[in-house]
DNA sequence: ACAGTAAATGAGAATAAGTCTCATTTATTT
DNA sequence: AAATAAATGAGACTTATTCTCATTTACTGT
């Protein structure tokens, strides 16, 4: 894992750091959305407050972090891994968990056509899109019981 | 527009005071979704920013009133109006503008069934939705020119 | 219309997420 | 291994939102 994070870190020609390192392993070691609350609390504070946020600020500088804003208004990080395909988000209003899900290609591609009639009747230049789905996890979600 | 206010409020059983007479003027006035900031500075200090907030949540409370968060991370209301019938956001990345896009029946009919697949598959109990699309206005907001 | 009571308000203090500053440390280049 | 630019830590600062509490306002029953 420190490995990987050293290549994902050299592959975008950004300096190799301790506090980088411990980031990335953090976040690929827990594999989901996370929010910043509980990066925080797996990094133990090995890191300081402000490096944290440079160094999330950093990696979405990279393209290799998205950021958003979950339902009940804490900030999610997710890494956008290579083999990581186009996805949107199932957020849990109980225990605040993010799932990843992708939908069925057909439904991407009605959804790309939508998009396509948006940006012509509002003539816009639409360069991105979210799906987001919210609602309770009824035994699923690692965090609820 | 006054009486517009006082009845949402009757309707709602919410007793009827100046300063949410006042926001939800502002709010029917301005007729789309509309950012913290500027609906502060419709008021014009006539409701102090404390009673704005509660006032807000007032709102909130007896769902006529949705909140998001832009992607440049500002707080975004906007009223549900009777009338006001199912529809998601379009957000110009450069001046901030909120608008509402209606899509296609076929589109939400699909977007119903992948809903029900990512339910079984995750046994969540999905409560709502959200589409959201983000680009340029080439020329069409308000705010740019 | 009026007094009594509960709810709502204003003003500013408190909180919390995120950014900034600056002196010190670390990574990279030679 | 030295020189230099970049990154870090610690804590101050900023800004959005919530909270507190004394005062005001809206609603109820008479």
């Amino acid at each position: 894992m420190i490995e990987d994070s050293r290549k994902i870190l050299s592959e975008h020609s950004v300096s190799i750091t301790n506090p980088r390192i411990l980031v990335l392993e953090a976040l690929l070691e827990f594999g989901n959305p996370i929010t910043i609350d509980e990066l925080q609390s797996k990094l133990k504070g090995a890191v300081a407050k402000s490096t944290l946020y440079r160094v999330l600020n950093d990696l979405k500088k990279i393209k290799i972090l998205n950021e958003f804003t979950s339902p009940d208004n804490s900030t999610v990080v997710e890494l956008i891994l290579e083999d990581h395909s186009h996805h949107h988000h199932l957020f849990c209003s109980d225990c605040g968990e993010v799932i990843d899900v992708e939908l069925s290609e057909e439904f991407e591609i009605m959804l790309n056509k939508e998009i396509e009639k948006v940006q012509k009747n509002f003539n816009f230049e639409i360069t991105d899109h979210r799906v987001e789905m919210f609602g309770l996890c009824t035994d699923q979600c690692s965090n609820c019981k």
